[in-house]
DNA sequence: TCTGGGGTCCTGACCCTG
DNA sequence: TCTGCAGGGTCAGGACCC
């Protein structure tokens, strides 16, 4: 999708339409999630500091991100890819792969499939979409990136919407690219890379894969050596399964107690479980994860020898991990996820009780209240603060704080 | 300039076990 | 009993993706 959470915006509020829109964390320590083409001429970027983006284009309008909102549209995006072909592995909110071999009979070639879903996703959603369209899914992604349109300072350039890499083509259109456009070539790799007198793809193929190994190490090095000889034996995959669920959150102002970094553990930790129980999953390794002041950060785990689903029980392992950190330096970052993941509930109960009944059978009534009357209907009373109970909901904090500490 | 959140994967160190 | 080794699990950190 092109510039998604922008687009979906300007569906709501029209009247911006043409004007530098930049969606993301609007307080100091926010970042951007997406800019419209014209915000993208002063040289705003998704991922830069909201603040930095403000200096670059000071008359942007700036917009708090609705992560809800856009799921829901993802997901009816989503569904029409799949109208197409089964095979569809999202990769994000706003990209996905698809495999249409088996659908070329009845749905056309490629290029005409891609130009259908771009025609669909328009007349349904009025959202412009790029597609790629090759023999692999790396050359798939970079095929997209080529077909969208390209931000100037005279305005928006549009692109070609479907670019197509076919069979025999895949080196000439690999080569020339910066090393950078391979995927899994981020700034670290690009430094080492670069220390060998690496500029573009067409390099990386011409070193030997002993000395990618050997820089990169071994899986990195005989993976990106593959990549760029245009190697990509990856399949479309419909149905990944979720390997870790989490949550955590920068704060607008460093948090120095232990008090409040507990607290702020027991609502997450009770988050976190709660998204697992509704996934129909269990977890056996708590991560706690914590940021100071001065950007270090560090994770401490703990593999219990159970499975768990609940928030006392995440709670637990995550304030016994945090009793051995020393918070006085300033935390601007907690987290807590649980991996290692099972599906189905958790295999044993906690003894703990609740008078005569179980954790477990406490969190299912827990999540009847919260079916019924919302998320913040009930939850730990250890986690309310002076806002009242804050349950964490999945991306609500997606682009950091405002400046007031409160959730976008 | 001052750096979000939700993930995945890899590597190396360390420990335990056979 | 001690030592060396291999393999697996755990833990922590780093890099990367959108």
């Amino acid at each position: 999708m092109d510039a998604f959470f922008v687009s979906v915006e300007l569906l709501r509020r029209p009247a911006l339409r043409g004007q530098p829109v930049v969606v993301g964390g609007t307080g100091s320590r926010g970042v951007v999630a997406a800019a419209s083409y014209e915000a993208r001429a002063y040289g705003v970027f998704s991922a830069m500091p909201s603040a930095r983006a403000r200096r670059l284009c000071p008359h942007a309008v700036f917009l708090p991100g609705d992560h809800t909102h856009y799921g829901m549209v993802s997901e009816r995006v989503m569904g029409i890819f799949r109208s197409f072909t089964p095979l569809v592995e999202p990769i994000s909110l706003d990209e996905a792969f698809l495999d249409v071999t088996g659908a070329r009979r009845s749905q056309g070639d490629g290029a005409t499939v891609a130009q259908r879903i771009r025609e669909e996703v328009l007349a349904s959603e009025g959202l412009a979409c790029s597609v790629g369209v090759a023999p692999s899914k790396m050359l798939a992604k970079l095929a997209s990136e080529a077909a969208k349109p390209r931000a100037s300072i005279d305005g928006p350039v549009p692109g070609e919407g479907v670019h197509v890499i076919a069979p025999g083509e895949e080196l000439g259109f690999l080569h020339p690219l910066p090393a950078r456009a391979l995927w899994g070539v981020g700034p670290a790799t690009l430094d080492r890379l670069e220390r060998l007198g690496v500029r573009t793809v067409g390099d990386i193929a011409d070193l030997p894969e002993d000395t990618l190994v050997a820089t990169l190490g071994s899986a990195h090095g005989r993976h990106l050596a593959q990549l760029a000889r245009g190697i990509d034996p990856r399949w479309v995959e419909a149905d990944q399964k979720l390997k870790s669920v989490g949550h955590e959150e920068t704060f607008a102002h460093d948090r120095h107690e232990h008090e409040t970094l507990t607290r702020e553990a027991v609502r997450m930790s009770d988050g976190v479980a709660w998204r697992l129980r509704r996934a129909g999953l269990a977890g056996r390794t708590v991560t706690l994860k914590i940021r100071f002041a001065d950007f270090q950060t560090i994770t401490r785990s703990s593999t219990l020898p159970t499975t768990v689903d609940d928030g006392p029980a995440v709670a637990r392992a995550a304030l016994a991990l945090l009793a051995a950190v020393d918070p006085t330096p300033g935390v601007r970052l907690l987290g807590v996820s649980v991996s290692g993941l099972v599906a189905g509930a958790a295999q044993q109960l906690s003894f703990e009780d609740l008078g005569s009944i179980s954790w477990h059978e406490a969190s299912g009534a827990v999540d009847a209240i919260r079916e019924r009357f919302g998320d913040r209907a009930i939850g730990p009373a250890s986690a309310v603060g002076e806002q009242g109970l804050q349950v964490p909901r999945r991306g609500e904090q997606q682009w950091g704080p405002n400046d007031r500490g409160e959730a976008e």
